[in-house]
DNA sequence: TAGATTGTTAATCGATTAACAATC
DNA sequence: TAGATTGTTAATCGATTAACAATC
């Protein structure tokens, strides 16, 4: 039997952009689009795209192009956005309410079904339809609405605390915006989203102009 | 004469990484600092740190390790920190006012001076003490503030649309959240934040757990 | 059929890891 | 001096690009 080749990251991380240029073909009334479109409007090469796409299976037709939804359904499956989980943010600060209000969670087909805050202040107020709760609730709710994935939009003083009773809680991912190594068990999953190191790289370019 | 090597991406994207433990060190009151312990801190290889750094010139002492504001103040100077620059926010939605009142920014040394909206409702507001202004006047308030990084927080329809005022007010670079491919002049740095990339990475990892 | 376009293998390029001499 | 730790070269690993046969 063949091995199957691991996947890499960045092809994992090409998917989204695929999934929502399926999306804006979809609008358009496209049905097909082949290979070289997608790169054309992506910046990526062909050739990419039809690696990145081969490694899940054989989704084109030869001399054809691919099916704009079939692809893209396709592409959400392998993504896994078909599970809709269900997301909790906790932090309600700026950021937080800035995720909360984040319209492309719904359309990659997330639930937004919780919001965390200590501050007696901010509990009790409702984002986006969502009530903001006191995070000592957070483990008893996590379990009770099946979230399955929390974000950290608190202080990084606060970062770790908070993904400790995540854990404790059994969500299965964390995408944590808080600038700090997080330290978690081997099996939960953390993306970390480090907005300074999108400014600092471009300080980078720009001083070598 | 012996050809300098590129920086990869990957190196310079991890030179923020550094620059914020370092700091970390520094409110510690510690003087010096292994590759060993720094990578310890960012779970990333001491080798890895060595390599990254040796790319820049020596900034260690064999047998002892890195001294941590010599270090620190290298690295600023390579990505460019030293240069303060002043930035500019382009859409004061949500995402805006949460990116507005970012401590990050000030702690790696960029100005805020100005923040633009179409909106009549949001012209004339103050978040963190900087003041609202009408997007028409962008162009002169650029060239008058000596603004070089121009961060976009507009909806999507929108972005293309401010991406090209920015180059036009002659801006260096630019900062982008809005989940499209730009259309910018080779010569223009620009970097993407791409929020949904995260989420859907992890809601990849979490459905083959 | 002829033209177009995928899927896949081979070649190249780039980044990380391992190893170790240099030296503080 | 002995132990520690850097800087650098070589080896490995991983990702992208090129090329082209298969086929719609």
């Amino acid at each position: 039997m063949k091995k199957t080749n691991a996947i890499s990251k960045a092809t994992i991380d090409r998917l989204p952009l695929y999934f929502r240029t399926l999306r804006l073909l979809q609008d358009e009334g496209r049905d097909i689009v082949s290979s070289d479109e997608l790169g054309r409007r992506l910046g990526i090469t062909p050739e990419q795209i039809r690696k990145d796409l081969a490694s899940f299976g054989q989704f084109g037709k030869k001399g054809v192009g691919y099916y704009v939804n079939e692809l893209k359904r396709n592409i959400g499956g392998i993504l896994g956005l078909d599970n809709h989980w269900n997301i909790a943010i906790v932090g309600i600060g700026h950021l937080g309410v800035a995720l909360a209000n984040y319209q492309n969670f719904v359309t990659l087909g997330f639930n937004l079904v919780a919001l965390f805050d200590q501050d007696p202040n901010v509990i009790g107020r409702t984002v986006n339809h969502v009530k903001v709760e006191d995070i000592s609730h957070l483990k008893a709710i996590v379990k009770q609405r099946n979230i399955q994935i929390g974000i950290i939009a608190v202080p990084a003083a606060f970062a770790q605390g908070v993904a400790d009773q995540l854990v404790a809680a059994g969500v299965k991912g964390i995408w944590n915006f808080a600038p700090i190594k997080m330290q978690v068990p081997e099996t939960m999953h953390i993306v970390n989203e480090d907005l300074s190191i999108g400014l600092s790289s471009l300080s980078y370019h720009i001083t070598r102009m």
